[in-house]
DNA sequence: TCCGACAGTACCCGATAGGAACCAGCGTGC
DNA sequence: GCACGCTGGTTCCTATCGGGTACTGTCGGA
């Protein structure tokens, strides 16, 4: 159970001080499983990711994706080409979030509808 | 089954008109991966859940109880108790996303912050 | 000169989350 | 009778978020 103290001293997604419960916050957010997942197979450009995510609009992409950036799930790199590149992909902490985010992607298409 | 086939013929997290990423969005929304966890061990009733999430609120907690239950994930059963009772418990298909929500948090507590 | 590709941003709006207060039914104490 | 507490919510208001449409800026090509 809970132990509930008004500090965190271990992680405890129940508890409601505990930094883990942004993560959660986050990851359980309408599209981060489905940009972690678009990115499981190496990096990807906005445009490519807004493709890939049927009816995400560019500013919610663009959110999600600072998000993801801020808490170094992701990184972007923008290449100063023309066109302009820019290229995000997941780090190892991303990567190892990609993984509980794939069960339960799989989870839904098989029991959804 | 999924052979409607209006739009969606398999089922595909990515697919914009998929009734699966309804689900997803369900279950990837801020309390309900709480809220499946806390009924993993058997019913509960609406205080209890109130105080093991710790920080959410009864309107936030109530909504979260209802589409869950619009669902078909828990159940809602009123006994005409004095004082009144109401218990939730997971469905079976509820009891099958619980799975992959509970590798999600665990995944949480173990990298978060 | 205009067009399109790319990677966003700006604006506005409706939906959702959040807090605080309030409500209803019932039993108990005064 | 009346307040009180317990339980399980609802209502009001606001802040934030998600979402759609339009637009920016740079560049190469027709």
């Amino acid at each position: 159970m809970a132990t509930t103290t008004d500090s965190c001293d271990r992680n405890d997604v129940y508890a409601a001080m505990c930094p883990c419960r942004d993560m959660l916050d986050l990851l359980a957010s309408k599209w981060s499983a489905l940009v972690i997942g678009a990115l499981e197979d190496g990096p990807r450009r906005f445009g490519q990711l807004r493709l890939r995510l049927e009816g995400v609009s560019p500013k919610v992409l663009s959110q999600t994706l600072k998000r993801l950036e801020d808490r170094e799930l992701i990184t972007r790199t923008a290449y100063a080409e023309v066109p302009l590149r820019v290229e995000y992909e997941l780090t190892e902490l991303g990567a190892g979030a990609a993984v509980p985010l794939k069960h339960l992607r799989d989870w839904v298409e098989s029991n959804a509808a």
